[in-house]
DNA sequence: AACCGCGACTGAAACGGTTCGGTCCCGCGC
DNA sequence: GCGCGGGACCGAACCGTTTCAGTCGCGGTT
């Protein structure tokens, strides 16, 4: 196999040292127009381009950042969040000849060791952590790793981090009155797990959400942001004495496993019970009935956290810094309507 | 900042040559036990951990391998292939301490951007190819570069490249075949665009079953493997004079989509029309009535895949070869049951 | 005793770029 | 006429590894 044509190539068709080379491709000062010129014009004709290696161990770079997904592989396929997210990062890095290496990790304790590694090899120049837990072991880890990272997470977490700070709240806020305003005076809510910062968050608002409006506390039932998890959510209301006559559901998969459920045992929705959920999923638009939720940006949640990794990189002694994104806007679909008066119907419970 | 340890620092602490403090870090042979383990001993206590940057100029290797996802940021989130994948080739490549650039491209004109990228700046080592379109430029492209590439496609494809072949075939015979069982004459094939192989390949199996079982050509109706597609689909279906009995979509996600149309329009399902999916997605468990489709493995072909295409990167003079992965298993689910006598009632018909 | 082979170790080149100090030459001002 | 500043270009060092041609010393062979 051929060598493949370095600049040492281009300099010498063109006659000039390779350092001018250079200099001439990249743009600096110190080289006429017309030689500058005339070495481009031979580096094009040569097929020539720098090899990344070469130049980032020059320029002390990797040009790639780093994600680790904590999910197991089946979230993945499901999660809404993480290809537009993605798709974000990209827009944000490319234009900066940055690139994203992605590594998947089961369980926190692996993706410390890839973070570890990242660090190790110098592979990555800086990381984006998502899905922050409450105490994240990674805050510290990155800090001890030299690892310039930005976390993505809700307002109400403090981290010696940049963070871009994308608040649930307002959404579920929103869609909380929303059902307030319907009717609804005993409102659920379906949490993800508690270790999580954004469940926390979800929670809270909608706690604090009835609490101003006068509403006695909800019911609070255990979910992970799978449908898993919202179908077993049926189940559990199915059998409760008096069950809520809505339900806010921490994200849509969850809410449609819910709603799912509910129709299965022959509970009509909004009928019976209203649902509401919370992302703004492609899917849950094409479902009956289609649901309310609050719609979502994880591309631009992507492209900013993304944005932020690169200043950070440019300037890794800057003080932490805080990018505030707005709230999503509410999507009226059909799973809401005001509560029926009544309980409901015996006849129906009992069809599951 | 102070600088990084480096190997140097190891050779000098050690009292060794540099040249020594490489060879007994690699495991190389040359060097006596005792002083191989001072050495290891003396880097592990400076923190030492090469560089990937200066191993892979010196090796001309990026020790990284390449996917560039070709679907629109949308279809990543609910795509459930995508996810598994990733985590598969991940399995496959971490051991050789590989890593996966991921991009995303909206269009193949940018894709085809992105891995002269790839190639010119030596950012990978090899690229995985999926999804792959009939007659693919890509195929000529990364031979146009000499990147040691892997295609993932169906048997059926002839390409210079190795193979792995994941073949949906077998699949959707059996699940035509179990139609046919349960009395089913008019089977209709919701299938995705034909750009696709495995679109293409999908739509052949089924067609050759009935054939194959003497049974008339069926309906035919274009797809996309969205959900959308498959809701569009279900309007098609009711509106035509004598619709099909059963229905086999190209994937889960569109017989969901299709499920949902024709219930919100008071189609019994499977009572009326029967359906089957293909991929075998966990949200399909929880949908009523759940899916019978068929299982495929996502993160076995991935891994499969990725373990070629390390091969390939360590010999690129090797002649193409193919690896075939076996079907996957039927699921049955409770979306498919033998036919109604007659057609339609046309009152439930109207309902849409 | 001279020679050979071999294991252990060293020095330097190579990988392919960036960057910086320095030289050369030119035009300018005094 | 001379000194000076600055633009254009060059040479060499440097980034942090791997690798390879040698050197050295030692035990065993003839």
């Amino acid at each position: 196999m051929a060598r493949r044509t370095t600049i040492v190539d281009v300099a010498r068709a063109a006659g000039v040292s390779l350092s001018t080379a250079s200099v001439a491709l990249n743009g600096l000062p110190g080289v006429s127009e017309a030689k500058r010129e005339h070495i481009r014009q031979i580096a094009q004709d040569l097929k020539y381009s720098p090899t990344l290696r070469a130049r980032g161990l020059a320029a002390k770079r990797a040009f790639a950042i780093g994600f680790v997904v904590e999910r197991s592989p089946e979230v993945m396929g499901s999660d809404p969040f993480f290809g537009a997210f993605i798709a974000g990062v990209q827009e944000a890095i490319a234009g900066a000849g940055y690139v994203m290496v992605l590594q998947v990790s089961p369980s926190p304790e692996q993706a410390a060791w890839l973070y570890r590694e990242f660090a190790g090899e110098r592979r990555v120049d800086g990381v984006l952590l998502d899905q922050l837990r409450v105490d994240d072991d990674r805050i510290g880890l990155v800090q001890e790793l030299g690892l310039p990272a930005v976390a993505i997470a809700p307002p109400t977490v403090a981290a010696p981090l940049p963070m871009l700070s994308q608040s649930g709240a307002p959404g579920i806020v929103e869609v909380t009155e929303h059902l307030m305003a319907l009717g609804h005076r005993d409102i659920a809510h379906i949490r993800g797990k508690l270790e999580y910062v954004h469940s926390v968050e979800r929670r809270t608002a909608w706690r604090d959400t009835l609490a101003k409006g006068g509403l006695p506390a909800g019911a609070e039932l255990q979910g992970d942001f799978t449908v898993a998890s919202g179908s077993r959510a049926a189940e559990e209301i199915l059998a409760m004495d008096r069950p809520p006559t809505a339900v806010v559901c921490v994200n849509d998969l969850c809410a449609i496993g819910l709603v799912a459920g509910l129709q299965a045992a022959g509970v009509d929705v909004p009928g019976d019970i209203s649902v509401v959920g919370f992302d703004g999923i492609e899917l849950a638009n094409y479902l009956h009935p289609r649901l309310t939720t609050v719609r979502t940006a994880p591309q631009t949640v992507g492209r900013a956290a993304a944005a932020m990794l690169l200043e950070l990189i440019d300037d890794p002694g800057r003080e932490p810094w805080t990018v505030q994104l707005g709230p999503g806007p509410l999507v009226m679909g059909e799973s809401t309507a005001p509560p029926r008066a009544g309980a409901l119907p015996a006849v129906r419970r009992s069809v599951s």
